[in-house]
DNA sequence: TAAGATAAGAGGGACAT
DNA sequence: ATGTCAGTCTTATCTTA
């Protein structure tokens, strides 16, 4: 019933045979005389709980192996293979095989595992390497997961690439808490256009009913003007450009990051600090010609 | 060299057909 | 469902100070 295993030389913690195999396709380990299976994931989780006081962490006691939305089957896996042999190689009876059948045909209705789980390993295992190069926090990459869990329930994913989703969702995540990461960032470290995820972006918006917050340009003033190294002084006078520009509504429509580094700009030109566009155009990821139509704006409305 | 101007092209939202 | 329209942003190129 198990695709592919060979003996790791170990003795069963239950029967005593030193009969431990492994199973290539899941890595899961078992006897292959009593059927005792181990798993690995054990050792490698933490504890699901965090203490913060002594008392707390010797009252708390462990219930089970950890799960997490980022397992494809949040680390509960029990998947029937598909060869009609027993774990020994042998092939199975007749009277047997066609049980087994039965159970495999239930199995995989009750999971719909052909394609969603798949899916899923395909995409969750992306997700790890980008957690690596994005700098994520956990709670971003589980957020990430628990979407995708759903865009996958309502039947999103299907007919549209799975990397795309998968970028969108994490957008997502970053935006609701929080952590600042643009378009650009998630797009050139997955490595599919922006217009894609983009276009999946308001698609999974739509469909989970999801409200993003429109980003306050004046929260990207800060990031601008750090990577840019521009002084505080400039950094308070640009606040202030844009909270009378959307007194005056001149801001709506427009992109924040593109506001926001062109506040920056006319506020270094006020301040007699001289900061070219382009320095701000690459601190900010917005182009020269969008900063100077904002500005045009800006300095109209002062 | 930096800043400004202009033009062409893309993608999406609003609205009408 | 499809097409048009106004508005935005980007890329590229040229001119100006």
């Amino acid at each position: 019933m198990v695709l592919q295993t060979f003996n790791i030389g170990v003795s069963c913690v239950r029967c005593g045979k030193n009969s431990m195999l492994t199973d290539n396709a899941t890595g899961e380990r078992f006897c292959g005389k009593c059927g005792y299976v181990i798993s690995e994931r054990i050792d490698e989780s933490g504890p699901e709980w965090r203490s913060f006081t002594q008392d707390e962490h010797s009252n708390r006691a462990r219930t089970g192996v950890p799960t997490s939305l980022t397992m494809h089957d949040m680390g509960l896996a029990t998947i029937i293979g598909h060869e009609n042999k027993d774990s020994t190689g042998k092939p199975l009876s007749t009277s047997m095989k066609s049980t087994v059948e039965r159970l495999r045909t239930w199995d995989s209705r009750s999971q719909a595992h052909k394609t969603i789980d798949r899916n899923l390993r395909h995409a969750l295992s992306e997700l790890n390497r980008l957690q690596d190069k994005l700098a994520l926090s956990d709670a971003v990459i589980e957020k990430t997961a628990y979407l995708y869990r759903k865009a996958i329930d309502k039947g999103l994913v299907r007919g549209r690439s799975i990397l795309g989703i998968l970028a969108a969702t994490l957008y997502i995540a970053c935006r609701d808490s929080g952590t600042p990461r643009t378009l650009n960032d998630v797009s050139s470290e997955i490595n599919i256009k922006k217009k894609d995820i983009s276009r999946c972006y308001r698609l999974l918006l739509r469909e989970l009913d999801l409200k993003m917050p429109v980003v306050d340009p004046i929260k990207s003033i800060s990031r601008i003007a750090s990577k840019a190294g521009l002084s505080e002084k400039v950094e308070r006078r640009a606040h202030t450009i844009l909270k009378n520009a959307s007194e005056m509504e001149i801001t709506s429509g427009k992109d924040p990051m593109g506001l926001a580094a062109a506040a920056l700009y006319l506020s270094c030109v006020v301040s007699g600090e001289s900061v070219s566009q382009k320095v701000i155009a690459l601190a900010s990821g917005v182009t020269e010609v969008t900063i100077r139509n904002r500005y045009k704006g800006l300095k109209e409305s002062l």
